[in-house]
RNA sequence: GGCGGCGUAGCCAAGUGGCUAAGGCAGCGGUCUGCAAAACCGUUAUUCACCGGUUCAAAUCCGGUCGCCGCCUCCA
């Protein structure tokens, strides 16, 4: 059947869509998490059908950012991502903390007030952010400048009876909260209190207990560290801190709520009971952890200096654009060992990468190849599928890996034509939507860069091998890496860290 | 002691009941090249920590053993 004007809104219409395509196909790209709370793979349904709201706890301001933190960051950016080509409207908010008993230490060490001393550290991780190539979240509140929810979140809980006062500070009773120790599967009976605190320490009525307000020391009261309340001037602690924040912004229940496994207990458990002893409703629907990042085989350590920051890798020469790969390639809900070794191989990769699109930009058109579009397609498939079940970000790039593969020999025949190549360039343009590692610009090249390398073809012409090596160190010098090839030069700026 | 995770090639890393166990790095062999570097191609696990079971069929499910890691405390 031939239809004059293409058939195009035909084709969106039931008559051309059967049933049973739709639904393997939305099989297929129905996007799946892991969520810890049911310990399931689970078809991700939002409450509202466009909307999606999305909370991760974020980083105290009271140090630089490490291989850790980077990797939440990461994670939750995917997250972010994923959602986004999805088609969903991403509610997503990601707190500092700038009010606890970390910030105000530093503060009192660094000899600043706790705001100026915070507010470096807030900077520098938007920095770091920026440098890891990770997309703006909806919003970043701070603690600091939500304590008056969470006082009113404190009276609430003492009036329905879920919390009491002990000398000026407010606690959480966990034993009025039934369902405690459902994400975590913690036993509170079972639970080895005392272990390595001494007890004496504490005026909790049981060890369990958490703080929800704690009573300011005399210092924190000199520094103007305190909030008149009817029980006295106090400060808040961590949990109930994420739980005002992300309720305030997104809700009773919230879609999503992210953060990294050691979290799970107890911060994230009583970010659960405070919530839902409050509303008596879910706090979140999906709890999405990553796992942790290791340095020989443990878990950083200041002690083992096995800290690094993004700060220590850039410094030494890494861009931020090898650190996101590096933290990216690895399934989010596996440990990564981190090594440098490891860094230098998505260094490797990214180069391999870089080559590819750098010929794709470069090298002059041929002739069109049969079957390009097929292994275009098979790639976004692949792609987009194994990021729809539980962001699978190693299996995305090994469809992209084997994509490369399989055209490098095409493309170094020069057996692709202009359409073919906007078409892969599109279609990668795409992919980096959630990636934003690829290098896909046109390189525009400043006349005198165009200049040399035109010089160097012809010296080469010329078989004047002398000059065409002179040509090139300068092109070096400017930045300018030049691979020659059977169809012409390939050029490719030097990467700046 | 409790809870949870992990163990797949020299290294990294997918795959969680059935097509030849993805992909990357390193290695080896080759192509291209004025040179250089790069690039490109080919090749690399009869077997998934170990033992036993279920099944027509197991890396994948079940039971056990061993090894590694995290959390179990205030804080993040």
């Amino acid at each position: 059947m031939i239809l004059p004007d293409g058939g195009e809104k035909y084709l969106s219409t039931t008559l051309f869509s059967t049933k049973k395509v739709t639904e393997t196909k939305s099989n297929e790209e129905q996007l799946r998490f892991y969520n810890s709370l049911t310990k399931k793979k689970e078809v991700f349904r939002p409450i509202s059908k466009k909307k999606v709201t999305f909370y991760a706890c974020g980083p105290t301001a009271h140090e630089h950012a490490n291989l850790s933190h980077c990797r939440r960051f990461i994670v939750a950016d995917l997250i972010n991502r994923v959602l986004g080509s999805k088609g969903f409207n991403v509610h997503f908010y990601m707190n500092f903390t700038d009010l606890d008993d970390n910030t105000i230490l530093g503060a009192e060490k660094a000899k600043q007030p706790l705001t100026e001393f915070t507010e470096s550290y807030i900077r520098e991780f938007k920095a770091d952010m920026d440098a890891l190539g990770i997309k703006q979240a909806t919003g970043y509140p701070r603690a600091s400048q939500h304590v008056e929810s969470m006082i009113d979140i404190t009276s609430q809980l003492i009036d329905k009876g879920y919390a009491y006062e002990k000398h000026g500070s407010i606690y959480f009773d966990i034993s009025k909260f039934k369902r405690y120790g459902k994400l975590s599967g913690a036993d509170l009976s079972k639970i080895q209190i005392g272990k390595t605190v001494d007890l004496d320490n504490y005026e909790k009525e049981n060890p369990v207990d958490f703080t929800l307000l704690k009573r300011s020391t005399l210092s924190e009261l000199k520094e103007g560290i305190f909030y008149k309340t009817d029980w006295g001037n106090v400060r808040p602690g961590w949990h109930i801190e994420c739980a005002a924040m992300s309720t305030h912004f997104l809700g009773e229940t919230i879609d999503i709520h992210t953060s990294v496994r050691e979290l799970i207990f107890p911060h994230h458990e009583n970010e659960i009971a405070i919530a839902e002893a409050m509303t008596g409703k879910p706090l979140a629907n999906y709890w999405l952890h990553n796992e942790q990042l290791l340095v020989e085989g443990k878990k950083m350590s200041t002690e083992a200096k096995t800290v690094f920051t993004l700060k220590d890798l850039l410094t030494k020469g890494y861009s931020g654009r090898e650190v996101r790969f590096l933290l990216l390639a690895t399934h989010y809900r596996k440990p990564l060992h981190f090594s440098f070794k490891k860094l230098d191989e998505a260094r490797k990769n990214l180069k391999k990468l870089d080559g590819f699109t750098q010929k794709l930009l470069c090298l002059p058109p041929g002739l069109p190849h049969p079957k390009v579009a097929a292994y275009l397609t098979e790639m976004e498939e692949l792609f987009c599928g194994a990021l729809a079940n539980d962001i699978n970000m190693s299996r995305a790039m090994g469809a992209v890996f084997d994509f490369i593969k399989k055209i490098n020999p095409i493309l170094s025949k020069g057996q692709l034509d202009l359409e073919q190549k906007k078409y892969i360039l599109e279609t990668f343009e795409k992919l980096n939507t959630i990636l934003n590692v690829l290098k896909l610009k046109e390189c525009p090249l400043a006349p005198e860069i165009d200049k040399l390398i035109k010089d160097r073809e012809e010296a080469r012409r010329n078989k004047d091998w002398e000059r065409a090596d002179t040509v090139r160190d300068e092109l070096a010098q400017k930045g300018f890496e030049i691979v020659d090839t059977p169809k012409g030069p390939v050029w490719k700026e030097l990467e700046k860290a």
